[in-house]
Parts: C-alpha cells; structure tokens; sequence
DNA sequence: CTGTGAATGTGAATTTTTTAACATAGGTTC
DNA sequence: GAACCTATGTTAAAAAATTCACATTCACAG
C-alpha cells in the first residue's frame, strides 16, 4: 500500500507494536499471528494489518510475522533505527528527570545538550552534562547536530525557548511545557501532557460511580 | 445535550482548553469565543462547542464565554472540580521525578503514598514521604482513601504492582511503565508513553527530509 | 418593547478511522 | 508438484469523529 497521510494514532499503535514484539521476543517467541499481537495490545487484528500496510508488507501469508524482523521494520518505517540527537532547554525539575532517564538513550533518542538561561545553573553538571546557557543554542545546534528539541521550561518562557530553537536550525520539538507555543509551518511540534490521562481517570472513575 | 460516551480525543481536548483559559485568565480575558479559543489551541471553533456539548451548555449566545466560567464548567465536568488521593509504586528514577513534580498537587491529584518493594528503598524519605513496602498497599489504600494508582515500575513488575492495586481496592490505574498490563474490567487503566511523539517527531523529520 | 447583530448549540454532511470480509499467496504435506 | 491450510494484504462496509451550516437565543440599541 505505501500511503502518504498516517494517522497520529497508527503511530501511537506502532510504538506498542514495538513494546509487546519485544515482550514476545525476550520470552522466545519468534512467530506471531495479528491475531494474537492484537489479543497482546488490545485492538482489531486488522488494526494492526492495516497499520503495517501504510508502511509496506511485513508478513507472510499463512504464517504470520517474525518477530525481529517486524521491530526492524517497524523501527525502519518510524525511522527509529538510527540515534536523533536531541537538545534540553529548561533544567527544572522535569527537565532534570528527563535527563536521568535512561530510557531515551535506550529507545535512540540521546539528548546531548543541556540548557538554561539560570546563571545559577550554567555550568552546574547533571548526568556528566554540563547545563549551558540558552544564547549558546545556534552554536551547540550545529556542533553537535541537534535536531530534536525538548522544551521543559516554565510554561511563560516555552515560547522564547521555541524561538530559540527555531532560530538554531531545530528541525522539531517536543514541548512538555504546559502552555500552547507557536513555530514555523515546516518545523514539527508535539505537545507531552499526561495529565489528561489523569482527567481521563478522574471522569471515567466518577462517572462509573454515578452510574451505581 | 450531555451524551453517554465522550471520546478520548475530547477528554485530551479539554484538557487544552483549561489550560488556554487559563492563560486569557492571566491576561485578564474575561469573555472569549469559540472561534478566538480554537485559534488559540489550533482546533476548529465547532469541535470546541461540539465538545462543550458532551457536557453542557457554558456558552452565552451572541456573546461567547464567560472565561472563569467556562474554567470551572470544564473541571466540575471531568471530576477534577476536587482533589484525588493517589499512590505511586515504584520509587525509581520516573516515580522520585513524579513525586517531585509540584504540577501534580496543583492540578488536584495528590500523591499522598510511595510504595516500593525493594528493602533498601522501604523507609527512605522522598519529598517529605516515607518509602512504604508494597505489601502494606491493602492497608494504606484504605487508611489514605487512595483512588489512583501511579505504576512506574519497571516493565516486569507492572503486572505485580497492579495485581497489589486492584487487590487493595484502588478505582483506577496510570501505568508509566513501558508494558502492557491486565486488569479487571471494572478498573480504570490508562497507559502513559511519551516515546510515541518522539517516534511521531522522528517519522515526521525523516519524512519531510525524503520529501525534498 | 421591538429590531438587530453576534455567537452559541445542534442536526446534517463530510471526512476519517475502524472493523469486517474475503481473495490471494506462501508454506507444508502427501 | 498439486492440493490444502492458514494468515496476510486489501477492498468494501460500518462506525466514529470532525466540519459545515444555520436556526436559535441572548444582549443591547434605538
């Protein structure tokens, strides 16, 4: 199939592909049906299929898919199998939390710059990172290839640390701050809020009570 | 109107829309429109009233909304109109960083419990609170009227903390661990992954890049 | 107190996403 | 190497979400 336009939530679905191949890799699993990866993720088996025919055809017919090769291509397809180097603005507590997260440098997503612009921080070390200031972005974008850039400042100051990047040549970010910010049509922008998992929580837990 | 089943992308909508308000609110907006606060979240002005309308009527005609309003409309509709007690398993690097996270008290969910398994880790004191062992979760459960559970423990014990939470009678789950876990219908489980806007960040980048 | 303007709330139309159904093709067996 | 079995890839149908369009209603002016 190959299609141009993918839904944001084919992509959301894909990154817990990934995770339950992977589940199903370290138990020695090496076949999986759709079937039985959608029992594993919970969603319609032709969910999946279709998923995976935006991007090509990973199966085989009457067998079903293997599973190292289906992380790969899924991976290939996200373009997820090679490192992005990401950027940090903002050395709060979030962002502090962020760069001690092992995950990122797991999932190839390596923040390899650290920045504020809190003369109290600059220079301080966290996670064998020196914290440098925000004016240095343009240099450090291009030094050290930044192309992804996390904003996890306080929500007033989100939007000059966007006009930063922006400036800097990033070619997306990932806002955590909890305020709208405006950049460039052809720069990417995702906003991270898991709070609204906590209102989605809030609403369906009253709701069922009301129900009662 | 005030239907039965709300979409998710609407309960992720509102949660935009607080915080939006929330800002006119600062600058000292008192009235705003549907079409004003669609521009501002980047949304169409009748997605916003058609989502109002899964609630209520807020809205003044001819005139717009009352910001403060229309703020305190939303929350009471989603249940976040009080505080909610919730507790947090697994003190590692994720659940230390959430304990410290001021945003959660703000928005009314408060973490009112740590629970750990590892004995090194079990009386230590984490932003005030002291480390408990995960057996003691039936008890603390009830004696904290906890309502949430926060996972963020690693990927294997996910299933064993929400096995603990479900038995000690919590209503619903947050998992912030990267594993699918299962639980009984009549409890609430909502998955957090951020990673996903990374891959969609990645996808996106290398898709305008091949695009050139 | 009636007319006017403006923006809501909603039913209808459109678009998008999900699910179902099945023809197709790879593997396996005899 | 032909027949059968199975699970994919894909097309068609169904469901859901979004957008459009407008009748309705409120505030305000004359």
């Amino acid at each position: 199939m190959k299609s141009e336009h993918i839904p944001k939530a084919t992509i959301a679905r894909l990154a817990t592909y990934i995770q339950v191949l992977s589940e199903f890799k370290r138990e020695g699993t090496d076949v999986v049906s759709s079937e039985r990866l959608a029992e594993a993720c919970s969603v319609n088996s032709s969910q999946i299929r279709k998923d995976l025919a935006y991007f090509g055809e990973f199966g085989v017919r009457g067998v079903g898919y293997y599973v190292q090769d289906l992380i790969t291509s899924i991976k290939r397809s996200l373009g997820i199998d090679r490192a992005w180097n990401c950027g940090l603005v903002g050395v709060g507590n979030l962002g502090r939390a962020l760069l001690r997260h092992r995950e990122f440098s797991r999932k190839g997503f390596i923040i390899r710059g650290a920045f504020d612009c809190d003369p109290y921080k600059i220079g301080e070390i966290v996670e064998g990172m020196e914290i440098v200031c925000s004016r240095q972005l343009p240099a450090k974008v291009k030094e050290l290839s930044l192309e992804i850039g996390i904003i996890t400042t306080p929500p007033e100051r989100a939007q000059r640390a966007a006009n930063y990047l922006v400036g800097a040549g990033i070619k997306g970010i990932i806002n955590f701050a909890p305020s709208r910010i405006s950049v460039p049509s052809h720069i990417l922008l995702e906003y991270v809020d898991f709070f609204h998992h906590f209102y989605a929580a809030a609403f369906h837990i009253r709701f069922a009570e009301h129900q009662e």
